[in-house]
DNA sequence: TTCAAGGTTTAAGGTAGTCTAAAAATCTCC
DNA sequence: GGAGATTTTTAGACTACCTTAAACCTTGAA
């Protein structure tokens, strides 16, 4: 049940990779983790000997039920710090990732729960990820990316999937955060860029970032985004 | 600059071993840490090589310059970390110790001074220790203890030098948090036990722990202890 | 002044995790 | 259905810790 932090990392690891192919390569662990291949093989023997992921040998790797609830509970204090570290002490959205990774590691079931009260029990982290429960589980939600809206439909944004701050702080100065209410004006053809309206106003944007940018179509007879369960705009409280 | 955290916990021990006798021996870091003084020894090499003790064989060691702003550097988050715990999470002063150890080594500088900010720039933390600055200084300071005090002499507490998980619940079941107002009655002799009034409540308590418990007598012409810079009780906050 | 007790250090071995380099398996494509 | 490229695994070595057991100082008391 209590595992190192190394093998924390993997099985996180893991679990988003799953989300893409199952069952794992090796390959695909060791670039997330930035280690070798070598690396990986090893440890992923030491997991399978904890029952934590089940390995056949050269093709792969899957979380066994056991496994994918210590990754689901990882995730939760993850994404529960993170959420903490932008409202309570107003660090901006792209920079709670670094910071959560480390405390995820050290931070007990009682804190995170207390943080959670504290918050509000959240279902969303800054990012508009869905926290899963302290039991480990995560509804499986499918929504359109940006591209996906047709051209003047109104929606608001839920999620954006993206990691890399420099991307975030981008993305967050155009006013993408979840919350945001959008509408795809045009999309430029041959996987051209996008023009979309951001709370009312205009903006240009890569198709490759839109596609990270998950929304929620506005419902007809609703005045305005508020089927969204995401209600304010993280990341631009108090600066530093 | 940047250390494991096992060389943290290392740095920190020595340090408080220090203002109990220098040179530290080794068996006396190896009973706080609960390792073998084999380990240490060991370990006490590497510190020499990073240039943060200085070591005489056979003799102990003492913490270079660095060596101690390192190690103020982590009493710091130690601290800051648990007046947030009580504080902001409402736990228990008796609790604080253990969570605080592990979130101590993966919390960044900046986190520690958000929470630092959050908090009003605490000097003390929930037992009244002095919180370090986050440039590594602290006052030395020199408060009697609760045996020191004069029969009927007014005081009010300021720091509880107590580590026990045991001790500080029934410390805290007697009201003897940071703040409180105690008067000593009557020494038992011989090393007996103590009669104290704790706001105003008649108390027994063993000499044992009442030398942990630090206290600054009233001034002659104060109304009632409002000198110390400890102002509220914690511990009591929201109950699990 | 020696010598035994007790604390300290060395020596040898273990675990968890990493790496590089080489061997083995799988995939791809003609 | 191979040849060659690619991926995965094994082998051997390294770091940072820890342990037990033996060797080594220091000290204090007869």
């Amino acid at each position: 049940m209590k595992h190192t932090s190394v093998v924390e990392d993997y099985l996180k690891a893991i679990w988003g990779l799953q989300q893409i192919e199952r069952p794992v390569a090796t390959s695909r662990i060791a670039e997330r983790l930035d280690l070798t291949a070598a690396a990986v093989t090893a440890m992923i023997k030491r997991l399978a000997d904890q029952k934590l992921v089940r390995h056949e040998p050269y093709r792969g790797v899957i979380l066994t039920p056991a496994g994918e609830l210590s990754a689901l509970r990882i995730i939760r204090r993850h994404r529960v710090l993170e959420l903490f570290l932008t409202e309570t002490l107003g660090y901006e959205w792209d920079r709670v990732h670094d910071e959560a990774e480390r405390l995820e590691h050290a931070a007990s079931d009682e804190l995170i729960e207390r943080l959670a009260r504290l918050l509000g029990e959240p279902e969303r982290d800054p990012h508009g990820s869905l926290i899963p429960t302290a039991e480990g589980t995560v509804d499986r939600e499918k929504l359109p990316a940006l591209p996906d809206l047709p051209v003047d439909a109104p929606a608001a944004v839920v999620e954006v999937r993206v990691q890399s701050p420099d991307r975030l702080r981008y993305l967050g100065s155009l006013d993408l955060f979840p919350g945001a209410e959008v509408m795809v004006r045009e999309q430029a053809p041959f996987g051209g860029p996008l023009s979309v309206e951001v709370n009312g106003a205009a903006r240009v944007l890569a198709r490759e970032l839109a596609e990270q940018i998950l929304v929620r179509p506005a419902s007809r007879d609703e005045p305005s985004g508020d089927a969204s369960p995401a209600e304010d705009a993280p990341g631009k409280a108090g600066a530093a």
